[in-house]
DNA sequence: GCATCATGCAA
DNA sequence: TATTGCATGATGC
């Protein structure tokens, strides 16, 4: 139950061959749990009532030690702890082989605690300088944003109050409101922007926010979970998201910035030791390849057959312009279009993305479903299968149920839809990583390469590589990661290395 | 001290 | 009225 923990500990002095860990197999039988706690899963699957190590210990300050419970309580505890765990790892082992997951338990999901507690192990060396010195550059320029945005305002308040700063705004500044949250006024960014030159304060506090976000979060955040070592081990979670990807946090890893310049600069304080250096292979449009897959669409399979730009692709088929006269608004609304598509479209949701009207968007929608004929059929297919079984299932025989759909409620209704046909795709990508994962592990291993398996970003791995073995290693990942698994259509990975996370683009 | 909300970062 | 997460500061209990 929960092995990971001790792994992270002990596996580099004892030989784990052969480990199971009854927490993975409930999160395979129900991703959707929030936590899998052995008291809540003998009521669940043994109907039985176990007393929790917590009605053991207490909780709060008054925890005691393992060592001050009373002998005889512990000892019965263990005892029937013991017993219970077979009983329970019979009845789930039966459900796994029923549902035909025996191989995404025994071969991706087991391997891969190992996986995981070796990138937590390894953790990732974090130059603390260059992230001090970077802080001082952004903590420089809030310093002026908040003279600026008080004067705007005429007097002091806490900018980082959205209940303070909606007084400001909309109150003394008279702004017109755009948006309600159910606690007051709306300030998020879309909203500012649409307040965008009806004052000045309005750039201010976007900047304010843009640095107080890489700030407090990816700067002061991080300063504090710099070990002595000068590393961040961050926790990777195997049993958190009901679609079957893994989470990252303490901190999370897995959304520092890229898509401004300043926010990816963060990713420079990311390094390998000394010698070494960081390769990264990422999918290319892997959820896309995989509904491309699922639905068996002819056209969009062909498109990345002929490995074709597929947001251009799109754009030319459903604007109805040659592939060479799409211009970058039109790839750029296709792209939308694309995400969409994967996330379970509405025109309204389009809409809204695009800032264009509803009548808009679902033209866009409709022209591309009459492109891609075959995604239209399996949108509707999968949705009533989701309805059928009570659950959607990814490529790897992963499930997901969703009593959402069978909700009176239109809006969980339309939510359970939803997630009918994101899951299968997210969830297949997921499945595919996890495979190349353990593969590569495995790999570097066997080839006694001087590598190791640092983060993955849901399409990405980073390994951390001895000079001397990059070449090798490349060629490895990229080998690895695009013949995870066989679909109809191949699988692209790109591959970059360099002396720092920003430089493994 | 803990929960919730609004916000914003990633794939 | 677009999927999945996590961290933050403010606020309220």
């Amino acid at each position: 139950y929960d092995i990971k923990s001790d792994l992270y500990y002990l596996f580099e002095d004892v030989n784990f061959k052969n480990y199971e860990d009854l927490t993975i197999a409930e999160y395979l039988i129900d991703p959707s749990r929030s936590k899998y706690e052995i008291d809540k899963s003998a009521k669940i699957y043994l109907n039985r009532n176990l007393h929790s190590l917590e009605d053991l210990v207490g909780k709060g300050k008054k925890t005691l030690s393992l060592s001050d419970v009373d002998k005889e309580k512990l000892g019965s505890y263990i005892s029937m702890y013991l017993s219970l765990t077979e009983d329970l790892r019979e009845k789930l082992l039966s459900y796994i082989d029923e549902r035909d997951m025996k191989e995404l338990y025994y071969d991706i999901e087991l391997p891969l605690v190992k996986v995981l507690a070796s990138m937590e192990r390894e953790g990732i060396y974090v130059n603390k300088d260059y992230l001090i010195e970077l802080g001082e550059e952004f903590q420089k320029e809030l310093d002026e944003l908040e003279k600026e945005i008080y004067s705007y305002a005429g007097y002091e308040f806490n900018i980082n109050s959205t209940k303070q700063l909606g007084e400001v705004l909309f109150e003394k500044l008279n702004l017109p409101v755009i948006k309600k949250t159910k606690t007051g006024y709306s300030t998020n960014a879309e909203v500012l922007h649409k307040l965008k030159g009806s004052h000045e304060i309005i750039e201010a506090i976007l900047r304010y926010r843009t640095l107080k976000k890489l700030t407090t979060t990816y700067i002061d955040g991080f300063i504090t979970l710099i070990s002595e070592e000068g590393k961040i081990h961050s926790l990777f979670n195997q049993n958190i998201t009901a679609t079957g990807r893994i989470s990252s946090q303490d901190p999370n890893l897995q959304n520092i910035p890229i898509k401004t310049e300043e926010g990816r600069k963060i990713r420079k304080a990311f390094i390998p030791p000394e010698n070494y250096s960081f390769v990264g292979g990422d999918y290319s449009q892997v959820e896309l390849r995989v509904l491309a897959h699922l639905s068996g669409d002819e056209v969009m399979i062909e498109a990345f057959k002929e490995d074709a730009d597929i947001h251009t692709k799109t754009a030319s088929e459903v604007f109805h312009v040659d592939f060479e006269d799409v211009t970058p608004l039109q790839r750029s609304n296709a792209k939308a279009v694309n995400f969409g598509i994967v996330y379970g479209i509405s025109d309204y949701g389009l809409s809204q993305d695009l800032d264009i009207s509803r009548k808009e968007a679902k033209e866009y929608i409709d022209n591309y479903l009459d492109t891609y004929k075959e995604i239209k059929t399996y949108m509707a297919d999968i949705v009533e299968t989701g309805k059928k079984q009570g659950y959607v299932e990814t490529i790897m025989h992963r499930r997901r149920y969703i009593p959402e759909l069978e909700s009176k409620n239109r809006n969980i209704r339309g939510f359970g839809e939803r997630v009918a046909l994101n899951t299968p795709i997210q969830g297949s990508a997921a499945d595919i990583i996890k495979i190349a994962m353990v593969e590569i592990y495995q790999e570097l291993q066997e080839k006694q390469l001087r590598g190791k398996l640092i983060l993955q970003v849901h399409d990405e791995l980073i390994i951390q590589v001895e000079d001397g073995d990059i070449d090798e290693v490349k060629e490895l990942l990229s080998n690895v990661m695009s013949h995870a698994v066989e679909l109809d259509l191949p699988l692209k990975v790109d591959i970059n290395s360099g002396k720092t996370w920003y430089d493994a683009k």
